[in-house]
DNA sequence: CAACTCCGTTGCGAATCGCAACGCACGAGG
DNA sequence: CCTCGTGCGTTGCGATTCGCAACGGAGTTG
């Protein structure tokens, strides 16, 4: 996986070399969650082990989480997010959005993310495109390529 | 990969299931770029046919590009975004921003997009997460769980 | 009629994944 | 001491998926 898509001189593309591999996201998504252990992630995803413990090795060799020690006898780690681990949130909350919007079952989304500080009924997070110059939301029309 | 994610009550995992897999991502980059034909697509990445036309199929079943005859003798196809797709523009967006921030090489980012009607240095489109209610941008402590 | 284009499909070896079992270090209970 | 339970992975093996290269077919051009 890792030598095809780094060396296509695109971002996604790198970034996808790092959180694009099956399980990833997901992992990372419990992780923005609170979940720091491998037993929790275990236990939060259907995920072979090893598909586990592989995962966050190479989320940790990117720098995506952090593995810090937390115990002795025996040696025990938990694995937390690092600033570049938490700046994928637009990510992940673009994929929640997504996936609410359009693959949502009878029931309606599954979970419901709320602004806890806002009054609104509105106050759910949503990934949006903006401009860093004037900050206007932005449309694919709206951008081209300039190098 | 169909069933197991599928399945798990996460608009996350759901959204994975349909644009998670190996290449998907970067198909869709390329008709965000205005492409439309196989040929095109298979010029611009090194994927392999087969696994191409696999996905191009995916993505067409799930409604994310539309299939369009464009000539008769012999039919020819292209493959269009449709707004379901488009929706998924802060996602694309978002790993764009991330890949150019943590994993650009020494020659800085590989592309450069602007937004074109801004007079800004910083005219570049940017994903972040603002809430739906009071339009605040939010990290991932301003939010929780409320169902 | 031979060459070329566009769009896939097929076959086969290689890499990856899923599942279940095992390993190991430690603490608790009997 | 012996066994059980927990936390955290690793190993083995069959099943799935992928990458590559070759093929096909429908039409167009020289």
């Amino acid at each position: 996986m890792a030598k095809s898509l780094a060396d296509l001189r695109c971002s996604v593309a790198r970034s996808l070399d790092v959180i694009g591999e099956r399980w990833t996201m997901l992992v990372l998504r419990d992780a923005f969650n609170g979940m720091t252990r491998f037993e929790e992630f275990a236990e939060s995803l259907p995920i072979a082990r090893n598909i586990l413990a592989a995962r966050l090795k190479t989320l940790v060799d990117h720098g995506v989480l952090a593995r810090e020690q937390y115990q002795d006898r025996p040696p025990r780690y938990e694995y937390r997010l690092t600033r570049k681990g938490a700046d994928l949130y637009p990510v992940l909350i673009g994929l929640f959005n997504w996936g609410d919007a359009y693959l949502a079952g009878d029931d309606g989304p599954p979970l419901d993310l709320t602004h806890h500080k806002c009054e609104s009924p509105e106050a759910h997070p949503e990934s949006v495109v903006v401009c860093r110059g004037c900050g206007e939301h932005l449309t694919p029309r709206d951008v081209r390529r300039s190098a």
